[in-house]
DNA sequence: TCTAGTTATGACAGCGCTGTCAACAACAGA
DNA sequence: TCTGTTGTTGACAGCGCTGTCATAACTAGA
């Protein structure tokens, strides 16, 4: 049977009280207790029950991941993260996606969020987006008492959050580009529910501008981070007539980079040596696809990991309020040097 | 302040039991009551509290879901079947990734496992390849009594499990190979840890022998799964005299078909003229490269919701032994017809 | 009407742990 | 020696729920 705390106290002769002291690191318990009671404790395999445990701090060890983005291969990434980040602290995490609501449905967020946290009640809550920016969740979130970071929001509020500089990722990807001799450079949106998607936009802008071009209006296309939109998106400006047509495409995300590609080889374009493309978010796709796609690294895992870290933070830890990243620039073999 | 059993109990009229029996669904309770104390239960928004109930009745309403698999797409797709199975029952699922141990090193798995379940005694566990065949993890499980179901396991055992029968889908996909009248069919193998492998690699011989076909030995390369390693077996294969080359190649996943395409491309082979390719398990990768890849559709999602039903089963259902769900094969582009 | 059998309900203990608070030991300084 | 202070320990209640078992309220049949 499973050792409980009686028994290590029994063995080691003290009560369950000093047993308990010394399992959670607690003062004032002498040091030859607290090494004899920690041997026996390893010795019996004894591990406390969570049940238990939370029942008595009504604290329950257990973070929870919510989410609504489809993409399984940032969610994996986050979770990952987070999950180390749990064990380090002796947590676990539980994964909550929102049964699809359509986009932008808040009400129905809400009402999810809120069965959930009902039935479960975890010590914190980790929010990919675009939920972190979705302000109703948050107000539930606060009415009930949990605290959350949420990962790379929009702007900052009140709770922690991590995040990266899309804005300068933006820029620095799109100022490779100048670099690299490139003038007629396409921009594809990414999905406007995204906090992302306008950052990504600004950085490209201000490239473009700082380098003293102006973009023409359908330069510019609407995506949402989609395969198929990205198709569309480079179906439309592929279509131009030569001469108005982009010597680039920069694409907010991978899977629409991957798409732009995909649409270039079907008409016949030559990538890397008619068309440079790049992307964003280093997805496993970006290096299965020939020509490798140039992109931006997201820190991903980080940001999973360094949020749980602080929702499982001991209070004697200093707190961190918001934590700004570092990506990095992947250069692969789809984008040319045109000098 | 979150309502208890005490407050609906008062409410009611009724002893905490009563409302218990209630909320548990159990009989003896006249039926006027248990309208009334639904209908309080729910004005007052009353849920229980997992971890005083946990600790009543040792249950955890907590179903864990281990791997060790790296495959993100694959975890995603069975963690979100097994999360809205585990919903539907009321109960949540934690996700306990093993940290990386060499692969095939049990003492390592086995210990990581014990952590885990020692800490968190959850009800059941879900296991994915290729720990699904990890008797020593078998072992503890059935030691601490816990529930489990297999994944995709090679072989039957006592536990329960869900899987796809990869031996016809394999035969079949190689079989319209053979329609499309390609002959000269090479193959790459898995990585030899997984069950998939040798059963993926069965089907595809016993096609080729039925067809009457010799498969020189050239023609059948080691891979382990990774985009890599179908690179490498690509290479190999195609670098072959031209005479000796095949038309077309059967890669045992999709990273590896994806890597096929991507060295053909750069030998400058076209993909579907001058070479065929197809995969095994529809990742979202293989709608996403151009050629779009032919392959095969695991029921991936429906395995982890199977296996997440079985374990979350209330008793009086029936139980389910074994599964072997349906597959299906997607035809795209990236075979070529030679007739 | 009474009895036996059945159904409905509640009192209470206890799951394994931690928080509170009181008790006790050790030791310093007066 | 006594008092005060600090450090160490344990007794006990109680977290919110369910299992057990006793009791109360019915029902059907004689």
């Amino acid at each position: 049977m499973k050792a409980t705390i009686t028994d290590v106290a029994k063995r080691a002769g003290v009560s369950m009280k000093t047993v308990s002291r010394v399992l959670n690191n607690e003062p004032n318990v002498a040091e030859k207790t607290r090494e004899r009671v920690k041997a026996i404790a390893d010795e019996l395999r004894y591990s406390p029950n969570l049940a238990a445990r939370g029942l008595a701090t009504s604290k329950s060890y257990l973070i929870a991941l919510i989410y609504d983005n489809p993409s399984p291969n940032y969610i994996s990434h986050i979770q990952r993260g987070a999950i180390d980040a749990c064990r380090d602290a002796g947590y676990h995490l539980v994964v909550e996606p929102l049964s699809f609501s359509g986009a932008g449905d808040h009400d129905e967020a809400v009402r999810q969020v809120r069965t959930v946290l009902d039935r479960l009640p975890v010590d914190g809550v980790i929010l990919t987006p675009p939920l972190s920016d979705n302000d109703a969740v948050l107000d539930v979130l606060a009415e009930l008492n949990i605290k959350c970071v949420r990962v790379a929001p929009k702007n900052g509020g009140k709770q922690p959050f991590v995040g990266m500089d899309d804005e300068t990722a933006s820029y620095q990807m799109t100022q490779h580009l100048l670099d690299q001799g490139h003038q007629k450079i396409a921009f594809v949106l990414g999905h406007i529910d995204h906090a992302a998607t306008s950052l990504r936009h600004a950085g490209y802008l201000r490239a473009m501008s700082e380098a003293g071009i102006t973009v023409p209006d359908n330069f510019i296309v609407q995506g949402d981070f989609s395969f198929e939109s990205g198709a569309a998106a480079a179906r439309k400006v592929l279509t131009l007539p030569e001469s108005e047509r982009p010597t680039a495409i920069f694409a907010s995300n991978d899977d629409m980079a991957a798409a732009v590609i995909s649409v270039a080889g079907q008409m016949g374009l030559n990538v890397p040596d008619t068309l440079s493309v790049c992307g964003f978010d280093d997805t496993p796709l970006a290096r299965v696809i020939w020509p490798a796609l140039t992109t931006v690294r997201q820190p991903i895992y980080k940001m999973g990991h360094q949020a749980a870290k602080e929702l499982v933070r001991r209070s004697d830890e200093k707190a961190e309020k918001g934590q700004i990243l570092d990506f990095e620039i992947m250069l692969r073999d789809s984008v040319s040097d045109l000098k």
